[in-house]
DNA sequence: ACCCAGGTGGCCC
DNA sequence: GGGCCACATGGG
């Protein structure tokens, strides 16, 4: 099995609608640091509630008061740390780009991802979730669950992100679309593996258990 | 009562 | 360059 029929088979067994809602690449951002170790359904509670204190706007999140924005992200875990580099994140886009995240978004993409990197709690996955999400550009998110995925089914192994990233990209055409679908239909079906349900349907599109932490 | 999650950063060798 | 650990809440 090669990539092209795994997407094949994940894109005949599962019709996904949007992956990632959002109103704004700020909130993109947001979303990217806050889903890191988590699920979406916690993500989206932490969301609702910053949408409500206003905190969804660069200068708001960027001044706002730590504790509170603490309490909004609990739900996600990890909340003392994610607290703190979202405001410092905020911070840095007012700083640096007068509160205007398009200025950020808009260079070249190696650029943006470069800076990107460079603020704290923002890794290669977040950067990309951004690139690609948020900023609409093809850079390919090689999650764990990507990565388990390809390695279970025998077709690209390498502990290495970069690694994999660069197979997919070079097996895929470097469409913004394709990109975001075949990483959506991934961990769309991580998400309903063995490891919460021995013998699941998944397993049978990959021919065994794909995406367990153990087989 | 376990095990894992749409990771990152720091420290060690 | 790799291996291990803390970070923390929520769902199966």
């Amino acid at each position: 099995m090669d990539l092209e029929e795994l997407i094949s088979a994940l894109s005949e067994e599962y019709d996904l609608g949007v992956w990632w809602p959002s109103e704004s690449p700020f909130e993109v951002m947001v979303g990217a640091i806050l889903t890191q170790q988590t699920n979406w359904n916690s993500v989206s509670r932490s969301l609702e509630m910053m949408r409500r204190g206003g905190l969804l706007e660069v200068d708001k999140m960027a001044e706002c008061d730590l504790a509170v924005l603490e309490e909004m992200v609990r739900p996600t875990g990890f909340y003392r740390q994610k607290a703190s580099r979202l405001r410092s994140m905020a911070g840095h886009i007012q700083r640096n780009h007068g509160s205007d995240v398009s200025s950020l978004l808009q260079g070249e993409t190696m650029k943006v991802r470069e800076e990107l990197l460079s603020l704290p709690g923002i890794g290669n996955e977040t950067a990309d979730s951004i690139l690609l999400f948020g900023a609409g550009r093809p850079k390919f998110v090689a999650a764990a669950y990507v990565s388990r995925l390809l390695d279970r089914t025998g077709i690209f192994s390498s502990k290495d992100y970069m690694d994999l990233q660069g197979f997919v990209e070079s097996e895929l055409p470097p469409d913004v679309t394709a990109y975001r679908r075949t990483y959506a239909l991934c961990v769309h079906h991580c998400q309903r593996s063995c490891l919460r349900r021995p013998r699941c349907n998944a397993c049978a599109i990959a021919g065994r258990c794909a995406t367990g932490l153990r087989r």
